[in-house]
RNA sequence: UGGGGAAUAGUGUAACGGCAGCACAAAUGACUCUGGAUCAUUUAGUCUAGGUUCAAAUCCUAGUUCCCCAGCCA
């Protein structure tokens, strides 16, 4: 290792695991989970944790399991259970035989559990919700023992059947563990194991109607399948005394676990119930709307799982809470993109333009390059015409510095066209609106070459009028205005930062006729403007496109800065 | 005035007593048939105060700030 002249830097979690391996811990096994509650749609903060569970395991030659952590009928759907598998599967990563449910355990928790009743570990308590609170004490202050604690084995073991058996309605009697009600850990005062709910669950129907709590089950879980390295995340550290008391009690396999600091970005929100929120409200159409942090919905907005993966990588892991900047992300995306999608033209928001000199009636067929970041994409032939749709941004009357479009008296490139010089423009008499710009071209420049070796400054795009294919066209933004969506004034929420521009719908661009055939989920980049996704909307011969992310834009920002001085 | 964690450029992350580095962002320039991509350059950091040491981001002491915990949620 010293003889390494290039040390490679490991995170504090490969490196605790390369301590365990080298003290043979497990002779050299590493075997993780990634452990999911079935009660939501997982979000770009889980495809962290799952990137590094299932990364680990890849690394290490070990095994990564896919675990429902179940405990909850209350809120647990197989919807949830389903889209979750999609995700991680999307993502990349493959569990094979190893799909487990922790309501897989049920029995074995509930044998645990009397165990732990004879070993005078656990009691019945019949305070309701209300008076355990009060018992627990404070942060500052111990709890109070409950009467129930000191009941005798037996008398434990008989309401604990009788509450399985369904005696007692909701919420009248729990399970708890005795530890001590003065630790100085809140999760140490005598815990809830079981509490008594008559619910439907999703895997096991109406078998159960007690069900053990989170802390309870979780442990033990990653026990019975000999997980190595139990990854979580920092608020759970507080509760690791407690998993290493069951583990201990119950003289079993014991795991390691090791806490990390969740995904926070820039402009999103990633708490599950806010998300759930955002849905049943109608702020956004549904899961996997494209302006989402879900996996489904970064999916459907046009994001790789490549991109994804990346970034998880570069954003590497560590204890400390952080806020990622949402660039990071879309800076993985575009470096993705840029490498595999093809490029097209697209015109958003179009305004005629006219070749006064070209002939009326006649078309070309102009080759144009698919991918300059990749020479096997090839070619494809695009029509121009005497009447071509261009980008109402590129033209202007009156031309700011460095405006290298289209102006009265300046000639521009049309991408793969000819060079053309503008002449002017026609306007709406009533609204003083542009509807026609004009122009001539030189019949030498075919293919936008210069024999003459003259250079133009600006290049821009366009589509046939004649043979252009109309779409409609999603322009999204963050869903946030703020970079904290939480930074909100006193007694609002973070409903008052939502974004109202953050789906713009574009019914009518053009675009260039070889997206007539687009499938659901193809990926390009409309020149100069952005990549795009073909959404699950689309219809035959009507495409809908996502915009998934925009191209870096150099103008923008100059002309943002300039925009102090004038218009 | 309980317990558990954490502090390194704007952001994220390295360093394991020996030259504070990388990425994103920002800025400048080169190049360009995408104001894209690419390339080059620049700006910018060890929470504070003491101490140990030839040498401290790293070890010690004291403080400061931030996060988590009082669900029969996970």
């Amino acid at each position: 290792m010293t003889t390494e002249n290039t040390p490679v830097s490991t995170d504090f979690i490969r490196e605790i695991i390369n301590e365990d391996n080298r003290a043979g811990k497990h002779n050299g096994r590493v075997h993780t989970r990634f452990p999911p509650e079935p009660n939501g749609y997982l979000h770009i903060g889980h495809a962290k944790s799952i990137c590094l569970n299932f990364g680990i395991a890849q690394e290490y030659g070990g095994l990564c399991n896919l675990r429902f952590d179940d405990t909850n009928p209350c809120k647990e759907e197989v919807e949830y259970v389903d889209s979750i598998m999609e995700d991680v599967r999307w993502l990349g990563f493959d569990w094979e035989d190893r799909l487990f449910y922790a309501s897989d355990y049920f029995d074995q928790l509930y044998d645990w559990a009397v165990q732990m009743i004879e070993a005078g570990k656990a009691y019945v308590c019949d305070l309701s919700a209300e008076q355990t609170r009060q018992f627990r004490g404070t942060l500052t202050e111990p709890g109070k023992n409950s009467p129930y604690r000191d009941r005798k084995v037996e008398e434990n073991l008989d309401l604990f059947t009788r509450m399985k058996a369904g005696e007692f309605p909701d919420g009248t009697r729990t399970l708890r563990a005795k530890i001590d009600m003065a630790s100085p850990n809140l999760n140490m005062r005598d815990p809830v194991m079981y509490r008594i709910l008559h619910a439907e669950h999703h895997r096991t129907g109406d078998k159960w109607c007690i069900y053990p709590m989170y802390d309870f089950t979780h442990g033990q879980s990653d026990s019975l399948e000999r997980i190595t390295h139990s990854i979580c995340t920092l608020e759970f550290e507080n509760h690791r005394p407690l998993y290493d008391w069951y583990i201990q009690e119950l003289g079993i396999f014991a795991p390691r676990q090791i806490e990390f600091a969740r995904l926070n970005l820039t402009y999103t929100m990633m708490s599950k119930r806010r998300l759930l929120e955002l849905v049943r409200d109608g702020h956004v159409a549904g899961w996997d709307d494209p302006r989402m942090p879900t996996i489904c919905g970064l999916r459907r907005r046009g994001y790789t799982p490549e991109a994804i993966r990346n970034f998880c990588k570069r954003i590497g892991v560590s204890k400390v809470d952080s806020v990622v900047d949402i660039a990071l992300l879309e800076h993985c995306l575009r470096e993705d993109l840029n490498k595999r999608a093809p490029r097209v033209m697209a015109v958003l928001k179009p305004v005629k333009l006219v070749i006064d000199n070209y002939p009326d009636g006649q078309i070309e067929e102009m080759e144009a390059i698919n991918n300059p970041e990749d020479a096997a994409a090839g070619t494809r032939l695009v029509p121009f015409s005497k009447v071509l749709y261009i980008e109402e941004d590129d033209f202007r009357e009156e031309a700011p510095k460095k405006y290298h479009r289209l102006t009265p008296g300046q000639e521009v490139r049309l991408r793969y066209g000819y060079l053309v010089t503008c002449t002017g423009c026609v306007k709406d008499p009533a609204t003083g609106a542009v509807v026609e710009v004009h122009c001539t071209y030189d019949p030498a420049t075919r293919g936008g070459n210069t024999p003459d070796g003259r250079k133009v400054k600006g290049t821009i795009h366009w589509v046939s009028a004649a043979k252009a294919v109309d779409a409609e066209v999603r322009v999204y933004d963050n869903l946030f205005t703020k970079p904290d969506p939480g930074d909100v004034p006193d007694g609002q929420d973070y409903r008052v930062n939502l974004n109202p521009k953050s789906l713009e719908i574009i019914p009518a661009a053009k675009v260039e006729p070889s997206l007539a055939s687009a499938k659901i989920n193809d990926k390009c980049q409309f020149e100069r403007l952005g990549y795009f996704s073909v959404d699950k909307d689309s219809q035959p011969g009507k495409p809908i496109f996502n915009r998934t992310v925009t191209l870096k834009d150099t103008w923008a920002k100059i002309e943002g800065r300039g925009a102090g001085g004038e218009g």
